[in-house]
DNA sequence: AAATAGATTGACATATCAATCAACGTAGGT
DNA sequence: ACCTACGTTGATTGATATGTCAATCTATTT
């Protein structure tokens, strides 16, 4: 049995309770009487409810910015680094598919991330994207007369859209989908809508 | 005095402190205060917190709608539609700030919306702007090998990150910043970001 | 086996609000 | 002047849920 064995079921159990109700309408009592767990117990290991909820974003933001550092560091060419953000998503969607719906339903917008330290957030998971396309830019990839800043608000919103779309639907991923949802992405961030 | 004096008041109130405070923080008693008019009369005229928040919630949808079922039937070529649709959330937001940061932090994701109903909105929504991406794919003019809901995802998807970061960071929007926005978007979505 | 530290329990105190309600005010009609 | 209907008030109620705490259990060390 490993040490902080209940503490982690506890993460567990307030991430299914925090995807189907909601941070508003969770109780904890509920994460308790998921977890198996007395209601003590959960403020034993977490000292209140937002607490245990940061604990849960935290771990979002983390794997997010490693993935983006980790393709900007690597030397694979642009365009197989867009897909590989949009690979992280839908991958995440399939692993993690509560942590993901939280993300999208709690976080991604919610007011309750209306504070400094939320939008700092933000704006390193912006600016990590930015970093990216600004490189294309500069290797002419990527058109010049649209800022970054755009060009990044635009492929994110995009991806949001879909796993958006996903959460909200309760859909699944499977194979096909996700190269299809990739390549249309791609296509159109790239060539564009219009036909040639 | 007109007759509904006191319930537009109570409305206009009530779009100010769920902007300020999100839906779950939001006291009825903060309403009543902010629109200077005692507590019991919030409930004269409506019977709950969350009617309340729908009478709002209904107003932007109606708006929504209305707009993009005059843009389907105008005779107008297909990319003056899209920039209409982007033009009408960005003049909304200067005309009507703390509504569309209500859609944007509370509806537009937020799990309080993930009843029946709510879905259905924004299926009304995206099955709206997908038809006139379909009657353009069948012109010709877009392309037809990525599905119109694909299409549609990306469009307002990107439309929605822009208004989010606008939201998030309560920035103002000039009229230089509306046309580079819709220049953007429409660029980006049409002919795409890659270099030519 | 005694001692100590940490894990675990659930009843309870406390605070917060949504919603109710009985009372009072006001204006227009008869 | 009276009546009726509606507008208006804010104290009160009741439900709900957070966070506390003293007590109990378990395991490890000496």
């Amino acid at each position: 049995m490993a040490k902080n064995y209940k503490q982690e079921i506890i993460v567990d159990a307030a991430l299914e309770v925090f995807r189907d109700r909601g941070y508003a309408n969770t109780r904890m009592a509920d994460i308790a009487r998921r977890a198996g767990v007395s209601y003590g117990l959960v403020y034993h290991y977490f000292e209140s409810k937002e607490v245990l909820f940061d604990v849960i974003v935290e771990g979002w933001w983390n794997r997010l910015y490693q993935m983006l550092k980790d393709e900007k560091q690597s030397d694979s060419g642009f365009q197989e680094k867009l897909e590989n953000v949009i690979k992280f998503f839908l991958d995440m969607y399939s692993e993690k598919p509560d942590l993901v719906s939280i993300f999208i339903t709690e976080v991604s917008r919610s007011s309750v991330y209306h504070t400094a330290r939320g939008l700092a957030k933000f704006r390193t998971f912006f600016n990590l994207t930015e970093e990216i396309m600004a490189v294309a830019q500069k290797s002419g990839f990527l058109r010049s007369d649209i800022g970054p800043h755009y060009l990044t608000y635009i492929f994110l919103g995009a991806i949001e859209a879909f796993i958006s779309v996903m959460v909200l639907g309760k859909e699944e991923v499977n194979r096909e989908r996700k190269e299809r949802t990739i390549n249309g992405v791609i296509q159109v961030f790239l060539c564009g809508a219009k036909a040639d």
